[in-house]
DNA sequence: GCCTTTCCTACCGGGTTGGTAGTATAATAA
DNA sequence: TTATTATACTACCAACCCGGTAGGAAAGGC
């Protein structure tokens, strides 16, 4: 299952996609528009600088900013640097031990296939396209 | 992810299809076979019951049976009955509370599509299509 | 030197995972 | 009736993950 990491990744990803014109924007700020704390905020950060999704700078006037235009982060991208191994069971998973029964086992190309298939959904989903979603639920008469 | 419960279950039902000819099985000998043991198997096996994919005597010559065809289960409905809520965000659990951001919510059509994607995937497999498959690795010259 | 903001480490309660142990209960066979 | 065989149920346990909080340290601008 897709844990809050992975989700609030993608909401503050689009959250500086929305507020940022190029410049630095502190944290503080987006943590206020989402709802989400700060502290929890400043621990899911660093594995998206790290993966060169965004970069920072300290001090006043600093802040996260997009390294990219967001047509160019897919959804894959950002969970899985959020969130790290996405496979969908223990065997598949980067620092898995090799198993025994790989041999005889019956399931294993279906478990692969459905990774696949979850890498290619996600790698076809951009910022960009979620940014042009406009909700109905905005416009109040 | 999918869990031992979810893996395990599909084994054991593999196991019940291809060495019962009608007849209770005791799980004493799939477990031997499989390699698990027994007593996880008898924690695993109750939900699979009451969900009516399997059914069971107590006693001698007892044991579990498949209630259908191999070609009858589907592991879409194998995971459910073994895993529980197959959701892949906590919003879409069956018991989730009302999220108060869904008015705004950009990736909820995301997390759905992906949702039904995962249920026609599993949907599609049988426990037959699982036993037609025979691996080389089982020649060895 | 002060303020702001990122960065780092540690902690914590609650839940899940993957088991194990013991025992009760049902059914059959002798 | 008694022993045997199997399921069924309950409780327990260690280890890990999740979601989050707390307290600072370090970096950079004013």
């Amino acid at each position: 299952m897709i844990s809050t990491k992975g989700r609030y990744a993608i909401r503050i990803l689009l959250d500086l996609a929305e507020h940022s014109g190029g410049d630095f924007i502190p944290m503080k700020d987006v943590a206020q528009r989402q709802g989400i704390s700060l502290k929890y905020i400043e621990r899911i950060l660093p594995a998206l600088k790290s993966g060169g999704l965004i970069d920072s700078v300290h001090g006043k006037g600093g802040g996260y900013r997009l390294t990219k235009e967001p047509d160019g982060y897919t959804l894959w991208e950002i969970l899985q640097n959020a969130e790290g191994d996405l496979a969908p069971v223990a065997c598949l998973r980067a620092d898995a031990e090799p198993c025994s029964r790989a041999a005889e086992c019956k399931t294993i190309a279906v478990w692969e296939k459905y990774q696949t298939m979850t890498k290619e959904y996600f790698s076809s989903i951009t910022l960009a396209d979620l940014l042009e979603r406009e909700m109905p639920n905005n416009y109040v008469i």
